[in-house]
DNA sequence: CCCTTGTTTCGAAGTTTGTCTAAGTAACTC
DNA sequence: GAGTTACTTAGACAAACTTCGAAACAAGGG
């Protein structure tokens, strides 16, 4: 057991309850707010964003540190967050570890948010 | 394109691009952290959700102070957030202010999140 | 083994956020 | 006008977050 790459899977309940729908309780809005506390943030977005976004699925984290200027234990701590949250995993295979994101956990948050036709028109 | 859509293809528009899209650049990463920023609290959820479930689509601040356990002004100050995001919108009504959501903007962040079913699935 | 690349942890600034009390504005009633 | 209710703004403060540097840790190749 690798306590490298450990996550807290915090989207396994309800998966696509809107927004709209029945009432959140307090537990299930602090655990919700936490995936948003991730994703409120410049640099995990586009981090989010250019994992999303790869060929392939996945990115090399040696290829993301690049694309900021910001020092690597930085980066690193972003993705955990983002992993934490449980919207990417990431797996190490020899020197470097590859990151991709968690489809469930994209679909609920698409679903939170979808209103009934008759409203979003 | 011109074509009765009962579906609102949130795919198509600029403004909903997906987060497996086009890469996001610095300025719209912090655009979108800052609405994610403000969802980032439960108490803030709990009001967002509470407006967009209720009767009529719209909530009057008087009925939403007494369901939290929190001064009146820290939840004036909870909906002035989301209301600065573009989440909510309120409106006075002789005495009484009402809130309701801004359905663009949650449709927008349901795109965001929206996969294609190769990945979804 | 040592060396390189990449990741994580730890501790210390500086900044932001959530909450309160107190005071301010808006509208209704007398 | 004065008083009451509904909501917002202002100021203050503790708690939490961001970022960094330094150091420790992990995996592979010479």
């Amino acid at each position: 057991m690798s306590k490298l790459l450990k996550i807290e899977d915090v989207t396994a309940r309800e998966c696509c309850a809107p927004l709209n729908g029945p009432v959140l309780g307090e537990e299930e809005a602090a655990e919700l707010a936490q995936v948003f506390k991730a994703l409120a943030d410049p640099v995990r977005l586009r981090l989010l964003n250019l994992i999303a976004a790869s060929e392939g699925g996945e990115a090399c984290v040696c290829d993301l540190t690049g694309l900021f200027e910001l020092s690597a234990p930085t980066i690193s701590h972003h993705l955990k967050v983002l992993r934490q949250a449980g919207l990417i995993t990431g797996d190490r295979r020899g020197t470097w570890v590859y990151y991709r994101v968690v489809p469930p956990a994209l679909t609920r948050l698409s679903g939170l948010f979808a209103l009934p036709a008759s409203i979003a028109g």
